[in-house]
DNA sequence: GGCCCCTGTCACATCGTTGTAACATTGCAC
DNA sequence: GTGCAATGTTACAACGATGTGACAGGGGCC
């Protein structure tokens, strides 16, 4: 959901740096959206919510620094981060850039994986780390800033996997769920998997949490699962 | 000691400039020292160890960049953070300047806001000054003050590196840090290397440590490590 | 210059995880 | 009880993530 490319917006008039940068994007795992235009950009702002923007200076119409200004100024889009493409020589509008709200500034030329180490850690100062709480249900405890499992204090060893759908169930507690929504929620939407994998997924749960706690989640039959204190 | 605003040492050898700067800092709730020499930046660093310093590259006599090896060479200096000022035209030195240990690096002119988040930045990412106490888990002891670590008294033969590595992982115990944030922490924000470079540094340190504490440096699969004396 | 240490990266080895299929069991409808 | 569909359980091969050793470049030191 989270490690699944996040969504960059390109924004250059000149199609073959757009293409270039997409390309090396692409190979960094990220999902890239293309615009000439400050227009163009918008509107797939709107349509696509992209988690960050990559914004050239140089642009037809409203220049970048404008169209930065501006993103910042919106609600909606106050915290996308955007990184400034400025082409060597420009140094002085640094500042602009900056001031004008971007988070980060590359000089072009420069080489993909300097941008997508800068877009890597852009990303990373974005995202909020939201304050998570470990979570309790009559002890069984996740806790996500040591990323750890206990069961009545005893560690709790499962793969990543296990890890987060005990995650989800936990913080989706006495609701029933199709295998669908399993995967959709604890896979991410655009993954093909059979069905039949969320029920071995289950089991591997169910084992390593043991007697102590497996009775938590529960089989809805003909419909899916749900994580419930109550018993069924 | 964190909330009274924090000292920050100004190295340039222009008055109008250290002028600017101290005020913009100022109002931005730091303590100004200024220097408009290297000697009289060592004194002011014995005098008042201030937590930061902004050094100029151009300095009469020895070099910004030198004076700032110098400081990350001696003991008592090493942690200091150093962030580097130049003239727009000198890009090229930017390596120079992170290379010679700086932990950031602006290019004039800068605006006010520029330095201040940028320096705000650094010092998060500093290891906290003051009173540093050796700290010891279970006959691991790593001492900031001598820049030693032992093993059950026995001395460990470690690189720089892996020493900020121990002490980020026993100043943060527990918590589960994926390889982007250790780079973010350990090497810095402004260094582009690979993810898996951490994976041999933590190689280098498991086996530095040996037998007797290397369990303490866990793995999470799918996310990062973690320094841990639970099990796991 | 020559030596040594540290660093970052690569290639390869190893290990854990994952999805699927095959088979066993359960529960429900009749 | 019988039959059928749904679910539980196990085994396994492929894949991806991590461990590991080796190497080259750079800088300090003499």
């Amino acid at each position: 959901m989270t490690k699944a490319g996040k969504r960059v917006l390109i924004v250059d008039d000149e199609a073959p740096i757009r293409e270039m940068i997409a390309v090396a994007l692409e190979m960094a795992g990220y999902e890239c959206l293309e615009a000439a235009s400050v227009q163009e950009a918008h509107s797939h702002i709107v349509d696509h919510k992209p988690d960050m923007v990559l914004l050239d200076w140089m642009l037809p119409g409203t220049s970048g620094v404008e169209f930065a200004r501006r993103l910042k100024r919106e609600d909606l889009t106050a915290e996308m981060p955007i990184i400034m493409l400025t082409a060597k020589g420009e140094e002085d509008n640094k500042v602009q850039g900056l001031e004008a709200g971007a988070d980060d500034y590359i000089t072009k030329p420069f080489s993909p994986r300097e941008l997508v180490a800068r877009l890597k850690a852009v990303l990373r100062r974005a995202t909020p780390q939201g304050v998570e709480e470990p979570i309790e249900v009559s002890g069984l405890m996740l806790d996500p800033v040591c990323h750890r499992v206990t069961s009545n204090s005893k560690p709790v060893e499962i793969g990543p996997t296990e890890y987060r759908l005990l995650q989800f169930f936990m913080t989706h507690q006495e609701r029933a769920y199709s295998r669908a929504q399993l995967l959709d929620q604890v896979w991410g939407g655009n993954v093909y998997v059979e069905e039949r994998t969320v029920d071995v997924h289950i089991r591997r749960l169910r084992k390593a949490l043991g007697k102590a706690h497996e009775h938590l989640i529960q089989t809805v039959r003909g419909t899916g699962y749900r994580f419930s204190t109550k018993a069924s």
